[in-house]
DNA sequence: GATTAAGTTAGTAAAGGTAACAAACTAACC
DNA sequence: GGTTAGTTTGTTACCTTTACTAACTTAATC
């Protein structure tokens, strides 16, 4: 597709349009005269490219510069329509779904929430296909001025097919999603995985923005990760990089006859995944009397976490021990990727600045190299967000589309 | 360098030169009309290109085969002249080094070996520079005609600025190896870690040919591995990439006080590298009397393991807790990167037949994926063998050196 | 008005594509 | 067995696209 492209007149004018057009997203405003000096074009040729560019609406002149302090024609300054396209993003979870409407600076200009399971039945995307056309109207946005649709999807999924290989939480066994969504949408789909998608987004614009290597860590019911590795997900040989639940970080623990095997989670979600630790605190408790979480119906891990930060003896050394073993996880995943920085997501992150300090001692001690660990810049939003960058990243075509 | 590159007629050009050799030297041999259909270029545009390729000599037409049975002109055949330019590659071990001539299909013409210590203190790439230029000599190989020297250390290394961060067999820290080779040699030079330079060697005619995700773990007197994910050799963002010695594969064990650490070694280099396994085997012997590995004055991880495949009931209780760990260390190493095949290389690998059936059964039940492991394909030469990959691929610009 | 910088116009060179053609072969036919 | 039709390879001639250089116009400052 990229490699393997034979060189024509057309495909180097696509590169040196791409090239422009980049140039301009990422240093606007800017004349045509400053474009062809900082990519050693020539000025002609940065001219008749930036006049396509003018037709196709991708980029705005927005008047005059005063000029120079020695005289000369005052440049015209050129700057990036963030509103040439726009494009969908979904965010499909285990309980909530979220689709909004993002323009091509990640400006979300519409989003609409609504629960997974009421729709799952009759197809969660005639759902956000209803939706998507409603916001669509509601801002004025042409259906095509819309540059495709991506889907965050909570399990793991084959991209290039779009089958999503196994979603326990949506019950989605080599489900094909992407075909299913080609009939539904008029617009391209591009789907991926839930932790890929955000990982997207925080090196799009959030705490890793720019950067070539990057993990995000997601713990959650289950323990994942997501990476960025010279500037591109990787998705590993049969999409199943990132698996970190099945990490190892006790060998003794693990070849006791007693640790219990789910299928479908690895040793690292046992221990200190949210299921795990609801599963704990509900054995430990069970020894125990006169303890206030044992009147609760249903134990969560959020309800341990909250007890554990209140310095309840029982909460608190299970989720010490929880956070002993995503240290360690952690300072192991550091030792083999060696990423600019660790970002910390999903529902347990929010508490990231409880036990942050007992993380990077670990690391400190135990990792090869000393790395930041962040929390995930954003909330909610993180999905939707990576999956409009999807989008913009596999669609670098764009241009294609209008010329 | 190559994203950013602006499209000229020139760098057309040179892509679809590219496209061409690279496809006869993979198809070989083929017919100019072939190519054409191949490549879906043009056959006049193949037939210019051709004629500059056996110009410069990267090419040869060996006569035509015989018509097709519905008859037709006969195809000329060409071929790729894999004597057309030759590269040196190096690989520095703690004990010896290794230099060889190759060709640009990795055939090895000439090697020399020499004991890297007696060498280090006047210079070992003065000695290199002497063997090499006498093994062009006696191959009669013009200079001109060396696309480069590719050089493994064993340490740490920034492949970018050429500087070998720490390698403590040589006693190198931060040492320009780069800087100081091109002062030495009239070729390009290239460097690189020995692990990396390793699963290149793998992945270009080894265990891993043609394979996109690859990773190579080497266990020696410390552990760590080098990795090929979608096709390019990984390095992380500080070239500390695949240090999984400092994996932690028991956090009890890792937390306890006596736990001892030694700088520039992680937890697993210590319970499973070589310098551990001695470790380990003396501290036994301490507490046991009549045993006959007390009689050896200097006890190696070899001796360990050759005690233990002869059911010595002490060498075998290290070995066994050895193994588990590197079996453990390999799953999480699969968990994560989800490679399509993982690489035992370096001293170990050698009794790697013996203890494989354990490593598969930890890794079928602990790691996220079945994957397949492999010994490495060569003996000693693999080190030479990468380097000159390590050449080949950094020297991508090719064919603008005689264009 | 001289100077300077921005942007355009005109002409040239480089590269790939298409179409037609020569070369070289097979096969069938008389 | 010679001739002819059909087929495939590789080349030649010509066209199109694209980028580049150089000169020029435009619109500022000093």
């Amino acid at each position: 597709m990229s490699v393997f492209e034979k060189g024509t007149p057309f495909t180097m004018k696509e590169k040196n349009k791409r090239l422009i057009l980049q140039c301009i997203q990422d240093d606007s405003p800017l004349s045509r005269s400053e474009i062809a000096e900082k990519l050693k074009i020539s000025k002609p040729t940065v001219s008749s490219i930036v006049e396509e560019l003018l037709q196709e609406e991708w980029i705005k002149e927005i008047g005059a510069r005063t000029a120079g302090a020695q005289g000369g024609r005052r440049p015209i300054q050129i700057t990036f329509n963030h509103q040439a396209r726009f494009v969908i993003g979904v965010d499909i979870g285990g309980t909530k779904t979220l689709a909004a409407i993002s323009d091509l600076s990640g400006n979300l200009l519409a989003t609409t929430l609504f629960h997974t399971q009421e729709e799952v039945q009759c197809g969660i995307l005639h759902k956000v296909n209803m939706v998507a056309k409603q916001m669509l109207a509601e801002l004025n946005i042409d259906e095509k001025k819309v540059l495709g649709i991506g889907i965050g999807v909570p399990g793991m999924t084959n991209v290039k097919d779009g089958i999503v290989i196994d979603a326990p939480s949506l019950r989605w066994k080599m489900h094909p999603l992407k075909h299913e969504a080609e009939k539904i949408f008029p617009w391209p789909v591009f789907i991926d995985n839930d932790v890929n998608v955000a990982v997207l987004g925080e090196q799009w614009l959030g705490a890793a923005k720019g950067m070539s290597n990057v993990v995000l860590i997601s713990i959650g019911t289950g323990i994942g990760c997501g990476m960025i590795l010279e500037g591109n997900l990787y998705r590993g040989s049969s999409w199943a990089a990132g698996e970190i639940g099945y990490f190892v970080t006790d060998i003794h623990q693990a070849k006791q006859k007693d640790d219990p095997i789910y299928s479908g989670y690895g040793f690292l979600d046992r221990h200190a995944g949210g299921a795990g630790i609801a599963n704990k605190a509900s054995q430990a408790l069970k020894k125990q009397s006169n303890h206030p979480l044992q009147e609760k119906a249903v134990l969560t891990a959020k309800d341990v976490f909250d007890y554990a930060k209140s310095d309840d003896p029982i909460a608190l050394k299970i989720i010490e021990e929880v956070i002993d073993h995503i240290g360690f996880a952690i300072a192991n995943v550091i030792s083999i990727i060696n990423p600019e920085v660790i970002i910390l997501g999903g529902g347990i992150s929010k508490s990231a600045d409880w036990y942050l300090p007992r993380l990077e001692e670990i690391i400190s001690q135990f990792a090869s190299v000393p790395t930041e660990v962040k929390r995930s810049a954003f909330g909610s939003e993180i999905g939707v967000l990576g999956a409009v960058s999807l989008v913009l990243r596999e669609r670098e075509c764009v241009l294609k589309t209008l010329s």
